[in-house]
DNA sequence: AAACCTCCTGAACGACCGTTCACATTGGCC
DNA sequence: GGCCAATGTGAACGGTCGTTCAGGAGGTTT
């Protein structure tokens, strides 16, 4: 924890003080809470580490947002509104066939995890820092996305297209797709681009992996 | 936030305080750190927090422990061991056949996980904020129960009873175990005895969807 | 040039942190 | 009884926290 605490901050500052008036203060905020954030974790990053990494004084903050709580609020609830947009298209554009939408989802889902590791993982991880109205936010967001899969399920179903499995005789649709959705969330904490997969293929790979376990029959046949 | 750092130890000190003198003071001082852990984090819950909830005084705590540190080291340490145990005996006691070996860790593995759900919460959200000798511990840990199911598929491929999906033509069983054990361990962030299915289902449900996952051919076929 | 924004500074505030320590209190043992 | 080790108390220490605020710097408008 001590490590934790006090490495991060100035190796920051130095390349962060160049680029300073390069944006506008507000999104060189964003941007060094954001990696403190994701390297620390909120409750550990100061204001005074956040202010410095980009080149400015405590008391800076205050110009631009009203406490450090939103702050943290403005940087998850951005990302996760996008993600949730993402999902809603790449369903939508994927002609009503339920293999081609748990595909296309899948396929969005993954690679934006992927590609936007650090994202991913702040919101998933500080997400309890928030205050109470403001977590709720964020939840329902998280309830829609997860409703997404449980609605592809349920027709691909309906059409006899998916076989998922059952328990007692019956299927539970809704334990199905939150299996689902955290295989292809925790990529993100783990997944690095100097691994064995390219993003392409972690997505190929896990929509293989959705398909085979929803008992989807071939798409063509 | 400010919910958060307050709500919880008055109305856990009242009940906390009668077992006191039912078991010894160290176990009693894991028990409510470990509550307050996990509901609330390690970082914003205080030593005064966790001796107050036992009905103790901040200073008490070092008689028992040299740092907050490793009193989270501690129960972190405890639980993960017990779980690498575990799954290595579920595995041992399976017979050889690939297919009856991942279903005996699946089921173990996400029965403790739905069980000892906060523990494994605990263990899994928390781990960070220990300092990097006591990290490196657990993370080895993780690593033997990775590499028990990469072994694991590995042996099934090359009986030729798994056929997992390929990523341009060859298999990356690292991905796949790390995708399996992810929605396995993630269980525990949503899983609920009052949900709709009991651990019992849950063990099964996952076991058919790891079993679909890597193309297991039918055990007696 | 004066007035006026916008933005930043850095000292200050009150609160709380993990940890230490001199000092009770207890209960077993001679 | 006296002694000892174990255990708890609560004030105190040096720090850091999020946030506030009086004041300064720089640019634009009048």
């Amino acid at each position: 924890m001590s490590k934790r605490k006090t490495v991060v901050a100035d190796d920051v500052a130095t390349a962060a003080v160049a680029e300073r008036e390069a944006r506008p203060p507000v999104e060189a905020i964003r941007a060094a809470a954001f990696a403190q954030f994701a390297e620390r974790g909120y409750p550990v990053v100061t204001v005074r580490d956040i202010m410095k990494a980009c080149g400015l004084t405590q008391g800076a903050l205050y110009n631009h947002f009203k406490s450090k709580d939103e702050l943290l609020h403005d940087i998850i609830a951005s990302t996760q509104g996008e993600l949730e947009r993402l999902c809603q298209q790449a369903v939508a554009g994927a002609g009503g066939d339920p293999r081609a939408e748990l595909a296309a989802f899948v396929r969005v889902y993954v690679m934006r995890h992927c590609r936007l590791r650090i994202e991913a993982l702040v919101a998933n991880r500080e997400i309890g820092w928030l205050d109470t109205a403001r977590v709720a936010d964020i939840r329902r967001s998280r309830r829609a996305i997860r409703d997404i899969v449980v609605t592809i399920l349920g027709h691909g179903v309906a059409k006899g297209v998916f076989d998922p499995p059952r328990v007692e005789g019956k299927h539970d649709l809704k334990a199905i797709a939150m299996a689902l959705l955290d295989q292809c969330t925790h990529v993100s904490m783990w997944y690095g681009p100097g691994g064995d997969l390219t993003e392409e293929q972690m997505a190929k790979l896990y929509t293989d992996m959705a398909l085979r376990m929803v008992g989807a029959t071939p798409q063509s046949a």
